[in-house]
DNA sequence: GAGTGGTCTAGACCACGAG
DNA sequence: TCGTGGTCTAGACCACTCA
């Protein structure tokens, strides 16, 4: 066998993606009738549809069928580590953003990155997008009780609560380091829940640390969102011409 | 139906490994075997392992077995970007990293990162790095013709190449700015082959850009890696105490 | 209720890897 | 050569969506 008849399927698809014949939103034809297009069995239609779906170019709905994905067109993140960049942000597309304050116990994943005890109460800010009127992103972000009582009630303007560590900044915090870590890993449920996540899907996370000159962890922020709609940029202004090594 | 049968059998399989019963490196039972086990078709029990084989739990060989996988244990990238942290790097990991000096002429995606002409030659580092005896990561590192005279022949330390923009400056070129971009995408062809991957992987791409005090691109990175074998760190120190507002 | 994708069965043959 | 996973068929029933 050259090339497996899923493949032949998918890539037949892909190109009338790549050529116009499908556009972005379109409904493909139903499985039954893929079926009869190409002469192969559903399983193999399924077959390259899940190999369609898992490049991202289309999504299947239970119920209502399968479409065309529009272009990735990935949100940027832009590191708080960064110099010299605006947030440039969604320029055409539109994101809301709702934030709600709360507080929780720390438990295991959390105690780890605030660096405090199991049980210990923690001031949380729940920030959820939505792009497109679709669930985009979740980010959970935690500051020490003390500290929180300094914040304004923050008014989300941007998913990922950039504006707390100015908050914590602008009310007298000595910031002295900011760390931001960036992996890859399949959602929790929970995740999956609220971004209307498929089977399989995978989630990139951001977590951010900020830590004050006396070494305490006074902002911890995991931020999460699709994998395939966001990338994360961080850039650096190098101190004058020579004389600046790179670290 | 409450459950799927081939959730049932993928949690049952993923208990196994959570409790030890089943440990890393272990071959699981082959798929006739967990048919008859869980007295399910064929399919139910391949698609129960293609779930375990996207979270990364397992590993299936054609012709040799499905495998448990070592728990992740992420390679840390980090940033060119950061202060004060140190490369920790590869602890109990080892990495082997190969370099290979080249030239090429830049094409479609190279000319936007590099900001030269289609066809301008360019001299072009490959990195590829082994770990565990196996494929781990990919590296093209590019620099203008003119500087990488000024270069002395890399000898690789780390897969990412973080000698270039380190040996750029030490020659004289005056750096001020370097971007990094973090995206996930699913892996060319020739990425697949070179990494060995599995079809529907997704890989994680870091791309670095140096660019000089008069704006012109002296170094442009495309890094690759499995998207659950890496994660990236940045790290930035705050200047002084309060005076510092954080871009 | 009609039509969509999701799950499942019981078979079959093929391609790869190792002894 | 033999056992492994990879592909494929032709059917069946279920669950979700929407008119």
């Amino acid at each position: 066998m050259c090339v497996a008849r899923y493949q032949q399927v998918a890539d037949s698809i892909r190109g009338q993606i790549a050529d116009g014949t499908l556009s972005a939103g379109d409904r493909l034809p139903t499985e039954p009738e893929l079926v009869d297009e190409y002469a192969v069995s559903r399983l193999t239609v399924r077959h390259a549809l899940d190999v369609l779906q898992a490049e991202g170019l289309v999504e299947k709905f239970h119920g209502r069928g399968t479409f065309v994905r529009r272009p990735p067109q990935r949100v940027a993140y832009v590191s708080a580590c960064s110099d010299g960049l605006p947030q440039p942000q969604a320029e055409n597309v539109e994101i809301e953003t709702y934030v709600r304050p709360g507080s929780v116990l720390a438990e295991a994943p959390l105690t780890a990155l605030m660096q405090v005890e199991r049980g210990t109460e923690l001031a949380e800010y729940l920030y959820f997008s939505r792009r497109d009127k679709r669930p985009y992103s979740l980010a959970r972000i935690h500051v020490p009780l003390d500290l929180a009582e300094l914040l304004d009630t923050p008014t989300a303007r941007l998913p990922w609560g950039a504006e707390i560590p100015h908050g914590l900044q602008a009310a007298g915090v000595r910031l002295a380091h900011i760390t931001e870590r960036v992996t890859t890993r399949p959602p929790t449920q929970d995740e999956a829940d609220h971004l209307n996540l498929p089977a399989g899907a995978t989630v990139l996370e951001v977590e951010r640390t900020s830590v004050d000159d006396r070494g305490r962890v006074v902002e911890g922020a995991q931020l999460v969102a699709p994998q395939d709609r966001i990338e994360v940029v961080f850039s650096k202004a190098l101190p004058g011409s020579e004389g600046g090594d790179l670290r």
